[in-house]
DNA sequence: CGAGATAGTTGACAAAGTCAAATAATTGCC
DNA sequence: GGCAATTATTTGACTTTGTCAACTATCTCG
């Protein structure tokens, strides 16, 4: 379910800080959601903080409490009297670690038992919340849940997956180049026409073994693409290069373009070319790096105001 | 930032259950995230309760506790002494409602300080939290939480809002329609290049007052859309109605294809055609509703398997 | 070996939250 | 109009939750 990230004219108009309105909002909304589900967690007679121990430690296994109070950052005391009313419920026992400073605690048969069941019980209950929405509405959920948690937490990215082409695709990638050309360099709607046209007729030409395009993706989100297409028995050309912004610095577009390159050699062509515009400095410079030389160069006036493009080549 | 919704063949793959674990996942991310901001709420000396209670005052101005009561599911009792601490403090004062039960309260303006400055550091903390994300992103965020928040409160979304159309659109029409019917009826590659090739030709000979292109968005999805193009100077042709099966029973087909012919009307066009298949049956409906009437039919293989289509008509 | 750090526990509290009974006003019903 | 039932809020008497600092048992490093 992969989409493009499109910043429009509306959206500029927006107060600077409308992101931080939106996230306190939320916030308020989702303390009393996650609430209603909180105390007296799920109806069993853990606390919200007591389940989350407890999920701890069935994850982790031979879990020392220091790991518990880190990552819950919960008070030491208060999670050892948290730990000594488990223990007395029988649900964990107290093991001796390499370190003996360390009571690691895991889990007991009658432990795990318990715990599945209060997990059964929680999912059934989260399951539930979910029920009136349809297929594609919890997959959406799925992913927009993944993307905000891995911006907010700030955590590293996952590096983008780089896989075949899938029916869709073409209208993002036709969408996503046009919006950011035109907000980056000013190129007109003949731009969108352009790469329109160029997509559909990949499509409608489509060579599987001669011909291929290659998709980033993350999270749902379209980061990049490129596209390899037949020019003629020996000559390969590769055409619409793109990374977005937010996935640059990363190689991504190296390696798109080396898929490119492996894929032309697999396939028996003679060489590689390429257009592209003078001012595409960053994809210029992975056409060089990886062996690509200009040919020549001419300005013209396709994208609404002049530019210079260069025709690149690469033998292969 | 409009997106689609794109349901592929991997995500049919997942679990049945995976959004119930994103969101339970999300869940213990969420409570962490918002437990940093929350004991001790901003580094004031309210707790979140506390806090969440004066927001609630200051947003309602003279309230009485039961609407607190219900807003935030606190108990009475303890709301009792929260509001009598708060009126020690000074920030609140008790006032007589119609009904003499009642002791509405509303901030004094020793509170009303108190409260901006509380509000203007939770922004300003809430705000630090985002600077590390691009305009873009926080756009994204927003928008995604805006969703998210809609769908999990099973509240009634919003009707979605139609506009014009703008560039970006096109692509992602394609994409939304391609995949669309290729998932629902099987209609193959060619589908897709057909659509592309529509819209591509829309966006290049585009004429301002005789052509046109709606398009119905909420919460930054592609819920639907239509165009009307010029075939002739009195006949305008209707093309590519599409409203996503998320936003379906609620008329938004028939606001488009009114649109449509009120627009062909200002335009000065005699008749309005339109092209579209037997197993449409909902757009069909749509078509009898407004007027429109079937001219001829024919059977054709254009998309991959043979299917009925007919040419409706409406005179204007 | 011994000083200083680390993991966990305990005692003594403070804060947060709950529940039922009490109070004051209102509504509905004859 | 009067009285029982209901509603909004408060109060008392609790329990639970959470905090802080002191304490014990180990470990680490020179």
């Amino acid at each position: 379910m992969p989409s493009v990230n499109l910043p429009l004219a509306d959206d500029r108009a927006a107060a600077p800080d409308a992101a931080t309105a939106a996230l306190r909002r939320f916030n308020r909304f989702y303390t009393r959601f996650a609430g209603v589900l909180g105390p007296g967690y799920m109806g069993s007679e853990l606390s919200l903080i007591e389940a989350r121990i407890l999920y701890e430690i069935a994850k982790g296994q031979p879990l020392a409490s220091k790991r518990i109070v880190e990552a819950l950052s919960v008070d030491p005391g208060y999670l050892s009297r948290i730990l000594r009313r488990f223990t007395q419920q029988g649900w964990i026992a107290r093991t001796r670690g390499a370190d003996a400073r360390e009571h690691p605690v895991r889990l007991t048969p009658v432990g795990e038992t318990f715990f599945s069941e209060l997990d059964r019980a929680t999912a059934a209950s989260t399951s539930a919340t979910l029920a009136h929405l349809s297929r594609d509405e919890q997959a959406g959920l799925a992913e927009r849940l993944a993307w905000i948690e891995a911006r907010l937490a700030g955590a590293p990215l996952p590096p983008p997956a780089i896989r075949l082409w899938q029916p869709g695709d073409m209208g993002l990638i036709t969408a996503q180049q046009a919006v950011y050309y035109r907000n980056a360099y000013g190129w007109g709607d003949t731009m969108e026409v352009l790469i329109g046209e160029i997509t559909s007729r990949f499509v409608r030409d489509f060579q599987d073994r001669r011909e291929q395009c290659w998709v980033a993706e993350r999270h749902g989100e379209l980061l990049g693409s490129v596209f390899l297409v037949a020019e003629t028995d020996t000559v390969a050309r590769l055409r619409l290069l793109y990374v977005d912004p937010a996935a640059r610095g990363h190689g991504l577009g190296g390696d798109l373009v080396g898929r490119c390159i492996a894929f032309a050699r697999e396939a028996g062509y003679a060489e590689l070319v390429l257009w592209t515009h003078t001012v595409l400095a960053s994809a210029r410079a992975i056409y060089a790096d990886h062996g690509f030389v200009i040919e020549s160069a001419e300005t013209h006036d396709e994208f609404g105001k002049p530019e210079q493009s260069e025709h690149w080549r690469l033998v292969l």
